[in-house]
DNA sequence: AAATCACGCACTATTTAAAGTTACATGAAA
DNA sequence: TTTCATGTAACTTTAAATAGTGCGTGATTT
C-alpha cells in the first residue's frame, strides 16, 4: 500500500487553520497541502467527532480550531483519526496453528508492543501548542514576522 | 501499501529449517509456508549474502543453517532482508520548504526515532536459539515429542 | 553423457490500503 | 433563490509488498 502519511497531513492542516486565525474552506486547506478538498474534509471529519474543529456551511463558512491547543495532544489527534497501525511490519499469518510461528509471533509482538508503546506516549507529550511555538520559532530564525504569509505554500 | 511481513516470514521459515535437520528445498520450505518457492528463494537470499545459511544445488540440494543459533538476531535477521522501514506512517513530503510542515516533521521523525531504536534493541536481544527453545518449549505444553512432526503446517 | 533436481534471476501479475477524483445531496448566508 | 461550503458515497489511481512464470546454471545420479 502507500505510505500513510494522514497523521502528518491533518498535523500539517490544523497548523495552518491555527496561523490563519478566521474560519479556512477545505480549498483553501487543499491548496496549501497540494491536495484535494475532500481528502481535507475526510481527515477532518473525524477530528469533528472528536470535538477538536469545527466546521461551518455556506458563506463564511469553513474550518475552525475548537479547542485550546495546549490542550489537545499529538495523541489525541492521533486516535481521532481512527488510530491507524504504527508498525510497517505484522506477522504473517495471525492465530497461527503452527507452532514454530506461535513462537516467532510472540517475539516480534512484544517487540513491536513495547515500540507502539514508546511512540504512543512520545504522541502525548507533543500538543499542537508545542508545534505552534516550534513553527514560530523557525519564523524567527528566517527573519522573519509571523504575521506574514510566507509559510504558507507556493 | 501492503503489510511487511518478510521478518515473521524469513524467521518461521529459518526455525522451520532448523528443525528438519538436514538441507530443505524451496519448495518443502514454500508448502509449510503456503506460498511460493521463488518467495522462499528471494527471501533466503539475502541471508545467504549475509552468510546465515548456505544453499546447495542439484540433488539432495537445499537450504541449511551456516552457523550456531546463538549467534543470530533478530536484528541480523533484520538488517539481512534488507532493513525494510519499520514505521507505517511517514511524513506527507520529505524536504518540505513550507515551514509548519517542517515542525511537523520534526516531531514526529523524533518520535519514530525513538521507537525505532527501542524495538531494534529489542530484535537484537532475541536469538535464533531463544526462538527455538520458546518453540520447543511450546510442543512440550502442547505434550508432544519435538521429534514428531506435528509442527509442519497442513 | 544424459536426465533430473534445485537454485538464480529477470520479468510480470496480483493484492492491499492510502490518496485522489467525481458526483451529488444538504444546509447556511447573501 | 442563487451561491457557497460541507457531507458522503462511489469510483479510480497509485505505491509497495507478495505471488507467479519462464528460463538459465550448476550439481548429482544413473
Amino acid at each position: 500500500m502507500k505510505r500513510d502519511s494522514r497523521l502528518s497531513g491533518v498535523l500539517h492542516v490544523l497548523l495552518h487553520m491555527v496561523e490563519q486565525g478566521k474560519p479556512m474552506t477545505s480549498e483553501q486547506l487543499a491548496k496549501a497541502m497540494q491536495t484535494h478538498p475532500v481528502v481535507i474534509r475526510r481527515i477532518l471529519g473525524g477530528l469533528r467527532d472528536a470535538g477538536f474543529v469545527h466546521s461551518e456551511k455556506g458563506h463564511g463558512g469553513g474550518w475552525t480550531i475548537a479547542r485550546d491547543l495546549a490542550t489537545i495532544t499529538m495523541h489525541d489527534v492521533y486516535k481521532a483519526i481512527g488510530r491507524p497501525s504504527l508498525m510497517a511490519m505484522g506477522n504473517r499469518t495471525e492465530a497461527p496453528g503452527c507452532l514454530v510461528e506461535q513462537a516467532v509471533n510472540a517475539a516480534l509482538d512484544t517487540s513491536f508492543k513495547e515500540a507502539e508503546a514508546l511512540l504512543l506516549a512520545r504522541f502525548g507529550e507533543v500538543t499542537l501548542a508545542t508545534l505552534a511555538a516550534d513553527f514560530h520559532a523557525r519564523m524567527a530564525a528566517r527573519s522573519l514576522s509571523p504575521t506574514t504569509q510566507e509559510h504558507i505554500h507556493g
